[in-house]
DNA sequence: GCGGAGTTGTTCGAAGTCGAACGACCGGCG
DNA sequence: CGCCGGTCGTTCGACTTCGAACAACTCCGC
């Protein structure tokens, strides 16, 4: 590790954006799923998951490996969608251990009406600011990038 | 608000590239950085600013505008800088309410042996994955986004 | 010089995140 | 049957972050 290769201009410019656009871009859509929904991002993103599950269900773990979040922080984000009623824990019929999350009717109906101003929020700050090849560009390069750090995902 | 425009496959594509991968580089860089200089990230940066900066101080405002932190989470950081003994806090001399963070002899010597290691996980995990232009393309791109949500910055 | 509006950095409480430890439980093998 | 490594979800304590409130102070117009 004697001779570092150092960033460059255009690779400095990329990293510094790269930092500077996901700190803000995380801020903003947190700040506007709480201020229309009274939802974190995390939060928003459970309920999209059970929405496309089958039956509105799905297990705690399986719930954990998609988010990008602990076991941990998904059992206090649950607890907090419970106590709002968006959600209910049911026990797993095939296994005692587990817990089955459940999308409830008033779940849904808080998604629905957070989605349209959430997906406007993500146009606005990422997706409308780029041309079109950019976005492609981007959804290329980042799918290799996440994948490349994903724990077990050799392909 | 009654037609929202869904985003397509290519444009979910990059949303959820873009969510996906910069979390996981966060956490990534995060840990780099604790095992091998026991600095986080947001430390990290304060030490390179100091650094580039004119007698390796900065007041704690100009810091805390160039990062990407509140006032009160860089007080906190500086904190534990000073209890490291990498950073102190002199009084400003033209502004006694203000406070100048300094870089320390063993602040400078630290940042020196971690940023070689952090470079190079930088480079393993986003720009050496990249292609040439893929890294152009991004670096123009993320500059539009960043600066559009900066507080301040009508250019 | 003076008074009020704005700035500066810190403190405080609330919130969220993580990893480690934990009790409870599954499943296979003897 | 009985045991034992592995899995499930929660709990716990430590850490970090934020915004609002705060006291001290500057600066500008008069």
């Amino acid at each position: 590790m004697d001779a570092p290769r150092w960033l460059d201009d255009r690779e400095m410019a990329a990293w510094q954006g790269f930092l500077e656009a996901s700190n803000r871009v995380a801020r903003h859509l947190e700040a506007q799923l709480r201020d229309a929904a009274g939802l974190s991002h995390p939060q928003y993103e459970i309920l999209v998951r059970l929405a496309d599950a089958p039956d509105r269900s799905l297990r705690m773990t399986e719930l954990a490996d998609g988010l990008l979040t602990s076991k941990s922080g998904l059992t206090y984000q649950v607890d907090r969608l419970e106590k709002r009623g968006l959600v209910v824990r049911r026990s797993c019929p095939t296994d005692v251990r587990g817990v089955l999350a459940v999308l409830t009717d008033e779940g849904l109906h808080t998604l629905r009406e957070a989605a349209p101003g959430h997906v406007a929020a993500v146009r606005e700050v990422l997706i409308d600011v780029l041309e079109d090849d950019e976005v492609t560009v981007l959804a290329g390069a980042f799918d290799r990038v996440g994948r490349r750090l994903r724990p077990h995902d050799g392909a």
